[in-house]
DNA sequence: AGAGTATCGAACGGTTCGTTAGTAAGTGCG
DNA sequence: CGCACTTACTAACGAACCGTTCGATACTCT
């Protein structure tokens, strides 16, 4: 049978309190600690971690780096994660932008830049996009691509995650089938892992925000995704397919034939997507109010609106509410998070929006739900590509001991 | 911070070692293994691998028993994983019945026994019922209930799996709120673990099957309710509340109120549970097999009658499959298991029923589906509760070393 | 200046592993 | 019947690691 987990020896020991040292070292307070804190933080011995430190020190993942401040007796010496040994990449590729961030081995963002795609763009011009702006990037943040240890891109669509190959992308004409992951792997010389971007976001949200271990996701705009963190790691499912809850159907009459898609949304995005909260504005609301969006296209007004009580505002977001509590609950029957966060563009609609639909939910459900609203904002994918990027590199990192 | 992951010493190496050495040999064809065997499985060095069978061997674990047969040169000693060394039992509480299994530490049942749960049955009454199984199968198998080891319990409902409580559990009046598990705790002296019935299903029919490591299993009977494996493990949700498919609402208008439930069934279990299903057969069905239905209240002659070409009957599988594919597809879109395994009373219904649900889901998915119906019965639940009961187990034998 | 305190560094004993060499127990052929 | 060959077991050795212990160091407070 497989060969099973057996260590082989004392030296895996050693490798592994290094590592816990290592993590200790990286999850103090900046990145600093003495022997001593690590002691108590890992439970070795003082000799096994000034071991493990000398180990790390030799191998440039840690440095010693004067001595503590003075309470009594004599000053210890503060050991450093030397995160400026290395950088990662996370990169967020959307339908109208590429957004590039560059981190240190601590995820510190060193440099970030977004650039927006040209209208008519096809994949290809994507790749020389993204290949211009990682190498400004990381030239403001000291280093050059080929420098980098480890990529990580966000994307939408569904996404084999094995192969690193994009399955299926609606939204950006050409995007699918390219051979970006594997021209990126030549260029830069390591590990490029590919995601989908909503899947990114939600490790971003467990990153930052300090969440429990099973959380959902929920990207709200044109289009409806949903990624979620079981056991601290992004759940796929068994085709990278999972969290499509904008394909549900709960409008089709349970005897008919769904129809066929026309336009390549899900019918719940059809239904609840930015696209149907603008057209349901302009035909339900007042004249100024409706010119405005059709000039704009900004759904932000409608809200703004609806807050301040305009009655026809008003009915668009509670039709809204409904709806959408409709639909998160069926996921939340199914999966029961421990709390539920909305990102994308339609979460910013504010308090007004997310009170009706936490009203609405309330019924639906067998236990209470936690529904918040994102706080990162549209860098999260890009930021859960640093993440996993980081994660990638835990493995290069224990290798040098 | 938490102490994380550190290990304190050699000894631990010893322990990682001797585990893997049990694993290899509990793994191993009939529970045996020669040590050359145990080298390649583990990547030990043979003194490594002779030096944990000793300390096995001295625990009670394992044992030397005879020598292999003989091919060329030096016969070999077969070691053997001593399964008789302990006991574990399972328990399936349903609303009518109550299986109990006693299985040895390969997992091997050695004994088992069904009592049916007398009408008006109550909480206290079925805990009387539990008790007098329990030693019974514990006799038939050569031990008394106190020699157990491990204990599991499945029942329907909603279980807190931390705090070893009944939730919620509408099918059994008096069922909730009672502390049988702490008493069977008390009484045992060994862990006791609760756990959704669902749940179990799946974890048996993934020990049993060769099913990968991600899978979803809906148990589909009067009520419905689905369970997840996720990672090799059941996927229960923040509440244990996960996988309440029965409960999502596919029929309420989209901007009605939903009607609050009455007879304390889900929507979606009133939409396609076997008691809709009879009723549809009564509803359209010709006069014999109305009798027959009416008479047995066996939804099996439904579906004969639909396998032999009844047109009426035909047209009621046809609704049913048409309503069961929109639900199932909505939890495939989110979950996206590799396969999907249908059990309970309904999955009985053959080919007739699900090559139509299977027709059905291939237009509402963004990936094709692997549809099968269960083929471990009524005992699944009991056996995933004795596989549950075997993983609390781990533990205490790997003290031993 | 001296007592007190906390850290640092080195040496010791114990445990584990892998490697190597030698011994035991069979088969098969001359 | 004996010898070569194959395979498995046992024992001894060196290497690596950890924890414990002890003395030395450096700084603060009185």
């Amino acid at each position: 049978m497989s060969t099973g987990s057996a260590a082989t020896g004392p030296h895996v020991l050693r490798r592994i309190n290094a590592t816990a040292v290592l993590n200790a070292l990286r999850d103090a307070e900046g990145h600093t600690a003495t022997v001593s804190d690590l002691v108590v933080a890992t439970g070795l011995s003082r000799p096994a971690v000034t071991r493990a430190l000398t180990a790390l020190a030799d191998a440039g993942i840690a440095e010693f780096s004067g001595t503590t401040e003075h309470h009594i007796g004599r000053p210890a010496q503060r050991a450093r994660f030397r995160a400026e040994l290395g950088h990662v990449a996370g990169i967020d590729i959307g339908p109208h932008k590429v957004l590039v961030m560059v981190a240190d081995l601590a995820g510190t963002v060193l440099a970030q830049h977004q650039a927006v795609t040209p209208a008519g763009h096809t994949g290809d011009g994507v790749v020389r996009l993204l290949r211009t702006a990682l190498t400004d990037v990381a030239a403001e943040a000291g280093i050059t691509p080929t420098d980098l240890w480890s990529v990580a891109v966000g994307t939408p669509g569904i996404v084999d995650h094995e192969r690193g190959e994009v399955v299926l992308a609606p939204s950006i004409p050409g995007w699918s089938s390219l051979p970006v992951i594997a021209e990126l792997r030549d260029w830069l010389g390591c590990p490029v892992a590919i995601e989908n971007d909503v899947n990114l976001a939600v490790v971003a949200e467990r990153w930052r925000g300090d969440d429990g271990d099973n959380l959902l996701f929920v990207q709200w705009g044109e289009r409806i995704g949903t990624g979620m963190v079981i056991d601290d790691k992004p759940y796929r499912g068994a085709s990278s397919a999972a969290g499509e809850l904008g394909f549900i159907d709960l409008v089709t009459d349970l005897d008919d034939e769904p129809k066929p898609p026309t336009d390549g949304l899900g019918a719940f995005e059809r239904l609840v997507g930015a696209g149907e909260i603008l057209r349901l504005g302009m035909a339900r609301c007042d004249q100024p109010l409706r010119d405005r969006l059709a000039r704009t296209g900004d759904i932000a007004d409608l809200f703004e609106a609806a807050a301040a009580g305009d009655e026809a505002a008003v009915s668009v977001v509670d039709t809204i509410a409904t709806r959408f509590a409709r639909g998160l609950a069926v996921q939340l029957l199914i999966m029961d998070p421990r709390c539920v966060i909305v990102g994308g563009g339609v979460s910013r609609a504010g308090d007004v929006l997310f009170d009706a639909v936490r009203k609405r939910l309330g019924r639906l459900l067998l236990v209470p739900a936690d529904l918040r609203v994102s706080a990162l904002g549209v860098n999260n994918v890009a930021l859960g590509a640093v993440r996993m990027a980081l994660d990638a590199v835990e493995e290069r990192l224990t290798a040098l001991l």
